[in-house]
DNA sequence: CGAGTTTGACCAGCGC
DNA sequence: GCGCTGGTCAAACTCG
């Protein structure tokens, strides 16, 4: 190996380390971010009833889908969501969870303009569960899966974490019918700006590398109702569907 | 030939 | 009552 190849590669080696060590910076903001949200609407949920976390948890999923006409009466309990990032080019809506899925249908929904595919479970011929699955409309890349009904049989190969091409992972939940949160974790650098809180966050902690700002844009973060109220969502959720034993 | 997909038609809930 | 919309049906089609 000559000389000028082995500089090249140490260039390299050191451009990548540089870029992990941005990425394990940011890594670090997000958690504490997190946490800080976590523990102010842990110390408020005591003080809430159980009738006020779930009326609002149904204020926030009506925001969350508005538009969305039912046509069945609105259960508390909503059908759990998941969310995978594909590749953008990639036009399939193709949820990979270890069911088999037999498509019945498909609709151009009016607040979306890609089209929402319907399927039924054609694991067992019994099994009730539906999903739906359609690309986000603030991310094409990202499809958004929802599962409706409870599985009346075994499954494989489900509960994985899947590693995208682009280095963003996404989390699938034990069981997607299952009371469980399913969290899209994904912090893909391509990813296009949209109202995800952390964006700009994220641009301006790399422009300003001083870590005593993470202080300001915690308290910046949990002033931002759109942020506190998804966050508020998935806690009360998780609350609701794994209630704490009764007697504690 | 069987299983799965596509796609237009149909049905039912909701707002006006 | 009418129109809009989401959800489902089912015949035609595709693929292995």
């Amino acid at each position: 190996m000559d000389a000028f190849t082995y500089n090249e590669k140490v260039v390299n080696l050191r451009s990548e380390l540089e870029r992990l060590g941005k990425e394990n910076e940011n890594l670090r903001l997000l958690i504490e971010v997190m946490s800080n949200g976590c523990n102010i609407l842990q110390a408020q949920l005591p003080k809430m009833k159980d009738d006020q976390i779930r009326s609002f948890l149904i204020e926030n999923e009506r925001s969350y889908d508005s538009g969305k006409r039912g046509r069945t009466k609105v259960s508390v309990i909503k059908p759990s969501q998941i969310f995978v990032r594909t590749d953008p080019n990639d036009k399939s809506l193709i949820v990979k969870d270890g069911f088999q899925w037999r498509k019945y249908g498909q609709k151009v929904t009016k607040d979306n303009p890609s089209p929402r595919a319907y399927y039924r479970c054609s694991m067992a011929p019994s099994c009730p569960v539906k999903k739906k699955v359609q690309r986000s409309l603030e991310d094409e890349s990202v499809i958004v899966a929802t599962y409706e009904g409870e599985h009346n049989h075994e499954h494989d190969g489900v509960g994985k974490s899947t590693a995208s091409p682009d280095g963003s992972i996404t989390r699938v939940a034990d069981d997607p019918i299952g009371p469980s949160i399913t969290l899209d974790l994904t912090l893909s650098r391509t990813s296009k700006e949209s109202n995800i809180p952390f964006q700009n966050i994220r641009e301006n902690h790399n422009t300003n590398r001083n870590c005593s700002d993470i202080e300001d844009f915690v308290a910046s973060l949990t002033k931002d109702n759109k942020f506190m109220a998804s966050l508020a969502a998935a806690i009360g959720k998780s609350l609701v569907e794994h209630p704490r034993p009764t007697g504690t």
